[in-house]
DNA sequence: CCAGCCCCCTGTCGGC
DNA sequence: TGCCGACAGGGGGCTG
């Protein structure tokens, strides 16, 4: 579910919501979801400060780091009274000082918390967020240059890169041109493909990230950019540059879509 | 190194 | 209506 936009959106509200309060209780309603490595308790830690690399919300604690990872389906929401019985798919509850409560809901069951020593550390093999200012022009450059792979399964990989999911690929691919299965060593203008990257991005940010059916922000409600894209979702429909038709086909193990006059095969 | 599978899960949708 | 397969914003592991 959730890429950069989405999980920005949710680490923004948490730095509202969550940053400087203290987690007096936690419950784990489904124990898949929280992994805990170093086996110590997260009850009466304050969270200190609230960062996000890639699609990891991190969470940093008095003591220990959190990481949370929504994977396709996992919200987290501030539900307030304690009262309530929980929702038929919430996973964790977070019992916060002053009787609010933020519940981990997650449908599918593929989200993960872990509770770690460093979270930076824990995540060395993750590539660099997609906004991170030493993204430069030639850093980017010298990313493409070092991957034989295709561009789409390379910014889907998170190596290199990181907060692009399938949506975001594809539209960023569409805004640049470039057919989905171009090798990142013979895309002709790497600079163009990153600006096109850090405006997607922004836009989806600015309109609260995108809702297909599972997302939703800290309080519920839906994002606003899925009313926007280019080809994601719009197979059949004509392209919004050049009327041809939008097809969708499957590439580097996804749904992908793209315009075949606007995006030819290289 | 890379592409292509499978798996982890549940819900939804389209076809028959 | 009901059943059944395909598919879904992700990612880790395995094989060829």
């Amino acid at each position: 579910m959730p890429e950069l936009p989405e999980v920005e959106t949710v680490v923004r509200e948490l730095r509202d919501g969550l940053q400087g309060r203290r987690i007096e209780r936690m419950e784990a309603l489904w124990s898949k979801t929280f992994q805990n490595i170093n086996g110590r308790d997260v009850d009466g830690q304050r969270v200190r400060a609230i960062g996000r690399k890639g699609k990891y919300i991190l969470l940093y604690l008095d003591d220990q780091d959190m990481i949370i990872h929504l994977r396709m389906s996992g919200q987290l929401l501030f539900t307030g009274a304690r009262s309530q019985a929980p929702h038929k798919h919430d996973r964790l509850i977070f019992d916060l000082e002053g009787g609010e409560r933020l519940v981990f809901r997650d449908a599918r069951k593929f989200g993960r918390i872990y509770l770690v020593n460093e979270a930076d550390s824990h995540l060395a093999h993750v590539g660099m967020d997609a906004l991170d200012p030493r993204m430069t022009p030639s850093h980017f450059r010298n990313l493409l240059r070092q991957s034989r792979q295709g561009i789409k399964a390379f910014l889907l990989s998170q190596k290199g890169i990181s907060g692009l999911g399938n949506i975001y690929v594809d539209e960023a691919l569409f805004l640049a041109g470039i057919h989905p299965l171009t090798r990142c060593v013979s895309i002709k203008n790497p600079h163009e493909l990153r600006t096109v990257i850090l405006g997607v991005l922004t836009k989806a940010i600015d309109n609260m990230g995108s809702t297909i059916s599972d997302y939703r922000n800290t309080r519920g409600n839906e994002g606003m950019n899925q009313h926007y894209f280019y080809v994601y979702g719009r197979q059949g429909l004509p392209c919004k540059k050049c009327g041809a038709i939008i097809v969708k086909a499957r590439m580097a193990g996804r749904g992908t879509h793209f315009c075949p006059e606007c995006q030819p095969e290289a």
